[in-house]
DNA sequence: GCCATGTTGGCAGTCACTGCCAACTAGACA
DNA sequence: TGTCTAGTTGGCAGTGACTGCCAACATGGC
């Protein structure tokens, strides 16, 4: 299934990967269980076994720590090529990507359940969400520009596509841990084509 | 002018209201000068005249500094009566308290500078951002329930009705600042007005 | 095997933030 | 006016997040 010549993932680069996750995990275990504000750095770090240095070289800052990834979702973003400077076709390519990411979501339970355990997490402390929120605009903040200039749109526009798509994802994801919590399920990928509809027709287009 | 069975504003209330707002002059102007993160808490407190103690105690903490405000805004909030348990009802009075709000910004041309130095300062320094949107949540938390309490509401419904007059007020303050980077001046009272019947018209009521 | 490069952990230092306490002061009341 | 109460202030010590620096080590290319 792997292409011949894809490079085989550096032994560093998978250790990393792991740590990271370890991380993670540790610190969704730790907020859930003592609240952030309860937990230390140490303990994170102890328990996913590595030392505090280390752990903020990987994850940045405490509450960064829910956060980690391995940056897929970012590159994939950067990467949206071929589109030409024409807003629409953007705004199409986005929607790709988001709808890529949700069908890895409904690929893969486990996932999903971690999703809603940080989504529960961040509901009940603000400063999960501050960090949430400074991450994701941060992260535009580099995207934005970046893209802008490669396909030769201004950067206006490309945050107006990245707007929409991205609250077509975010209203995805409401509606679709709402129906969860009442017990139902629905396909995210058949949930974002419906939102993605209702939005495009709200919108008059 | 003032009614004459307004308690006189005790010197202590005023004292501290006058040392809030030296602290978050002095953050406002620190902040500009040299960045959030080049600026340490015992400098802020330093040209506020106060203690860093003192500082914790009225700011909370380094990025609020800035945000600090009278609670009069929150009490105008809070303070929403009589409009028995009716969502529009309650839309309606949250829309007037919002319009107030703006009208004063009409009023006071050093308040509205203040507020554009404060919206760009956020603009680049995420940490500010993060601030703001963790203020506001935690803000939101403390006053739905309240008031959904006391009118008779269901939070749902309080929420729902707070975030569409919010959407208003964000949307009003944005375009009316983008207005004034072109150097266009419009009164806020009339553009939120017109805000919210394209908003109304939108939604379909 | 050997070197360049990246990774890790420890250490010391800075700074945000807090609890506690003593000094002070506004405001109420005799 | 004197006094008592309660709120405010600042200092001090302590915790914990976060960083720069350095030495030890592991990896990947040669």
């Amino acid at each position: 299934m792997t292409a011949p010549d894809a490079p085989v993932e550096a032994l560093r680069d998978r250790r990393r990967r792991e740590t990271s996750i370890e991380i993670c995990a540790a610190a969704l275990d730790l907020f859930e269980a003592k609240g952030v504000h309860g937990t230390t750095v140490d303990e994170i770090a102890a328990r996913a076994g590595v030392s505090p240095r280390t752990f903020f070289r990987l994850a940045g800052t405490k509450e960064d720590a829910v956060f980690i990834d391995d940056g897929r979702f970012a590159d994939a973003l950067s990467g949206v090529a071929d589109v030409g400077d024409d807003i629409r076709a953007l705004l199409s390519a986005l929607r790709g990507v988001f709808a890529r990411e949700l069908e890895l979501l409904d690929a893969d339970a486990q996932a999903r359940e971690r999703y809603l355990r940080v989504r529960r997490l961040i509901a009940h402390e603000p400063s999960l969400l501050g960090a949430a929120v400074r991450r994701e605009v941060t992260s535009a903040d580099r995207f934005v520009p970046e893209l802008a200039e490669r396909i030769g749109l201004v950067d206006f526009d490309v945050r107006t596509a990245l707007g929409i798509a991205g609250l077509e994802m975010r209203t995805t994801l409401d509606e679709w841990a709402r129906l969860h919590d009442q017990g139902q399920t629905r396909s995210l990928v058949d949930l974002h084509r419906d939102v993605e509809r209702r939005l495009t027709r709200a919108a008059g287009a």
